[in-house]
DNA sequence: GACTTCCTACTCGGATACTGGCTGTCCGAGTTCTGAGGG
DNA sequence: CCCTCAGAACTCGGACAGCCAGTATCCGAGTAGGAAGTC
C-alpha cells in the first residue's frame, strides 16, 4: 500500500480540528514530510471530493464535509485507487487445458475468495470515520497539547 | 499484491489432485506462465514449507500435508511475506509538534485500525483452504474434464 | 543371471538483468489581500 | 472619507526525474534412473 495513504490520513484528522483552510505547507511542516510530494496526496484527496482547496492568501484546504462522514476507505481508495489488490489473470482460459471462455460465467473460484477478503478488508475500513480517529486521539492525548497544536495551526 | 500470488494458489490445487511429484516446467506449460518466474514462486512454497522438492528423474514438486491443512493464507504469505500492507512510520513522533517516545506506549489509531482490517482480511482467508478451492472447482466443472486433466499430468 | 560401474538426462536452486509504479522535486497559472493614489 | 486600481505575495495544479520492489531470465549443482560391462 502506497505510503502516502498514511499522510492523507494524518492530514484530514488534523484539518477536521482546524476551522479555517490549512496550506500544504504548514501540513507538510506539521508531519516533517516533503512539501511537493504531499501536495500530490492533497490533489488526489481534492479529486475525489474528500477536500476542498481555496486559493490565494489565507488559502488552503478544507474537509468538504463532516468528519463523521468520511470514512478511512474514502481516504484510502482516492489515494491508492479504489481497484481490488488482487487481479485475476484467468489463468484457466490458458495453457492446454484451457476452459473455454463459455463456460467461465461464474468468476474463479480463487478470485472468489481474493474478493471475499477484499470486502472484508474494505468493510472493516468503512467503518471507520475520520471522527472516530479524532475521538481516539482526543482520548488518549491530554487537553494541553490539542490546543498547543491547534494555536500553532492558526500562527 | 504479488502476481506470483495466484500462481502459486493454481499450482496448490493441481498439486493436491496429481498422486505423484510435478516437475515446475509441467505446472508452467500447463498454466502458460515463464516456467522461470513460476520456478521462483515454488522455491517460495518450498522455503515455507508448504510443498516438497524431489530431484532427478520423476522429481517435483508434492504437497506436504493434505490440501484441507493448507490455508489460502499459507500461500499467500509464503509468497508475498507475511507482513502487513500497512506499516505504520510514527508520524505523531516528528516534526514541531511531536508526541515525545515515551508517550507513545499505545499504538497511534490509524494503525490501530489499519492493523483491524488487516486481520480481518487474514482471517478471512485463513478460513479458507486448498481443498475448499478443489471442492468448488470439481463441483462446477465436469468430471471428463477433471480426468482430461489428470491423465495430462501423468503423461 | 546378478552385481557394479558409469553415464545420461532430468530436476531444483540461487545469482543475474530489466521494467513499472511509487517516491520525490520543480516551476508555472491563478487568486486574494494590501496599499497607494485619485476623486 | 470612499472608491479604483495596480502590485505583490501567497496558493494550488500539473509536468518532470530517481529509485526500489516485482518481473523475467539464465546457468550451475546435484540426483535418480537406466544401460553397459564384468564376474
Amino acid at each position: 500500500m502506497s505510503g502516502g495513504v498514511e499522510w492523507g490520513l494524518h492530514c484530514c484528522v488534523v484539518l477536521s480540528g482546524a476551522g479555517a483552510p490549512v496550506p500544504a505547507a504548514k501540513l507538510a511542516e506539521l508531519h516533517d514530510v516533503s512539501q511537493s510530494y504531499l501536495a500530490k496526496q492533497l490533489q488526489l484527496l481534492s479529486r475525489a471530493g474528500l477536500v476542498r482547496s481555496s486559493l490565494g492568501q489565507a488559502g488552503g484546504y478544507v474537509l468538504t464535509r463532516s468528519a463523521s462522514e468520511i470514512t478511512v476507505l474514502d481516504v484510502i481508495e482516492a489515494i491508492d485507487g479504489a481497484q481490488p489488490a488482487f487481479r485475476c489473470t484467468e489463468v484457466r482460459q490458458r495453457g492446454p487445458l484451457a476452459t473455454p471462455a463459455e463456460r467461465c460465467d461464474t468468476p474463479c473460484p480463487i478470485a472468489r475468495v481474493m474478493a471475499a477478503a477484499d470486502r472484508a478488508w474494505r468493510e472493516s475500513l468503512r467503518g471507520i470515520t475520520i471522527a472516530d480517529l479524532v475521538a481516539d486521539v482526543s482520548r488518549t492525548t491530554p487537553a494541553e497539547q490539542l490546543d498547543r497544536a491547534r494555536a500553532w495551526l492558526r500562527a
